[in-house]
DNA sequence: AGGATGATATCC
DNA sequence: GATATCATCCTC
């Protein structure tokens, strides 16, 4: 399982690194394991696309606290997105998980944030739990495999001014699994 | 190109 | 309390 340290780390790094982890979910006693291809990264609140940006609020609350916890919200009214917290307590920054390659126990599409939350069966129940706990958690993957790495702007943000430009969504090359080419 | 669908922030 | 705006996805 991935440690606490691993997430206390500068947010872009966290998200290049993530790819080719997996993400697991027990749901009813069968493990949901997908292998994590695409991320974005959340730099805290003088990004103008990130949440943080708004303040400390009750929504953003699990986003400026403590690294290595789920923050799962509502977008567009039906789906969820999961991010994972990064850095120090108070930072206000995160990476978002957009799309996954199944490899166990999933067995629905997992290409877009909304549709890789339906998968792995989180919901904002999983707001701000602890991703150190057995039901829910990311580890290496079991064989280490190099894989490349292509970098681009991140998916609807245009409102974010020069932010919407900055090279911060990271994508497994060529993995037919990602939520846009 | 546009609709579904509801929480949120930001005004009044 | 009203409304504009979404870190989406699907169908047309």
């Amino acid at each position: 399982m991935l440690p606490r340290a691993f997430y206390n780390r500068d947010t872009t790094i966290v998200a290049r690194e993530l790819l080719g982890m997996h993400l697991v979910h027990v749901v009813d006693g069968t493990a949901r394991v997908g292998r994590i291809v695409e991320t974005e990264a959340y730099l805290g609140p003088h990004d103008l696309a990130a949440h943080s940006s708004k303040g400390l609020t009750a929504r953003t609350r699990v986003m400026f606290g403590p690294p290595g916890h789920a923050y799962v919200y509502l977008v567009y009214g039906l789906h969820c997105c999961l991010n994972v917290v990064t850095e120090g307590a108070g930072s206000g920054s995160a990476v978002l998980l957009r799309a996954l390659e199944p490899v166990a126990g999933v067995d629905a599409r997992t290409r877009g944030p909304g549709l890789l939350c339906r998968a792995m069966g989180i919901d904002r129940r999983h707001d701000g739990a602890d991703l150190l706990s057995p039901a829910l958690h990311l580890v290496a993957a079991p064989v280490a495999q190099r894989c490349t790495v292509v970098r681009g702007p991140r998916v609807g943000v245009a409102y974010a001014g020069h932010w919407a430009r900055r090279l911060l969504r990271f994508c497994i090359k060529d993995s037919p699994w990602l939520s846009r080419p």
